[in-house]
DNA sequence: ATGCCGTGGAAACCACGA
């Protein structure tokens, strides 16, 4: 089975390019972030057709998830993220799928920091921590997939020193990110390939793709038992490269079948 | 060092992203 994370930059606009690959991929559970789309303008009719099911959190202009299945109807677990109920971002939403239970994130960006932005990232990554530690007691699988909006060290940018004062690589970032995985959560990425440096985004400008300037801030984090199963993981690279393209391309891995009792 | 690109929504510019 075949699990992937996919911030879309918008998904009506990146509508063709979201087929494509879904076409070319054939993931069986996606998460996307950044829909940048209200809840009833989601393109759930042409995903269907794709032969996805779908369930989504939209907003107005920014943010917006959703956990996409192949052939199924994801059951929804929750949306939203307990600890704050004034905070109205779509930016997370949970559910069972397939066997597992995902969570699909949008952690803030946080920039500029320091400021109002960063307190807010790093109270988003609190209640996301608190509610990790809830979803490891319960010994089923799950997955944590998304943009993360943090690159975990060094390996993780094209050129560290620069990105040192930067929301998404700040010490209390770092911090925040490895606090949650000390968990008991596997980077799958870094799981399968330690040494490698692996990106997941690069800018629009700067001529950051053809340079490969990039930074790896989109992660899949597996609790112990669907660890276990992990037998491969990726970055679909040449999706950055398509036309009307997201900054993000897609990161996925592969997990064996469970072990039946 | 930098929003230089790109999206969405409102208004013909702005907020936001990383």
């Amino acid at each position: 089975m075949k699990i992937a994370t996919f911030n879309v930059n918008g998904v009506n606009g990146r509508l063709g390019v979201l087929l494509r690959w879904l076409e070319r991929a054939t993931p069986d559970v996606v998460c996307l972030q950044e829909l940048k789309a209200p809840q009833e303008k989601f393109p759930e009719q042409a995903l269907r057709e794709a032969g996805y099911g779908a369930i989504w959190q939209g907003q107005k202009s920014w943010n917006g998830v959703a956990i996409l299945a192949r052939g199924a109807d994801p059951v929804e677990v929750r949306r939203g993220l307990p600890g704050d109920p004034q905070d109205l971002h779509s930016r997370y939403i949970e559910a069972t799928v397939h066997g597992i239970t995902v969570g699909c994130l949008y952690l803030p960006n946080g920039n500029p920091a320091p400021g109002p932005k960063f307190d807010y990232k790093l109270k988003w990554f609190e209640r996301l921590t608190n509610h990790a530690a809830k979803l490891q007691k319960s010994k089923r699988p799950v997955v944590l997939a998304g943009d993360f909006n943090v690159m975990p060290t060094d390996l993780d940018v094209y050129k560290p020193e620069r990105w040192i004062d930067d929301a998404l690589f700040r010490p209390e970032t770092r911090a925040a990110f490895h606090k949650l995985v000390k968990q008991g959560w596997v980077d799958a990425l870094r799981k399968l390939h330690p040494d490698e440096r692996i990106y997941t985004f690069w800018d629009y400008f700067r001529n950051a793709w053809p340079r490969n300037a990039g930074l790896r801030i989109d992660h899949l984090l597996l609790n112990p038992v669907v660890a276990k199963r992990l037998v491969g993981a990726g970055v679909d690279r040449e999706v950055r490269g398509w036309e009307k393209t997201s900054d993000h391309a897609p990161v996925w891995i592969e997990l064996k079948a469970a072990k039946t009792l």
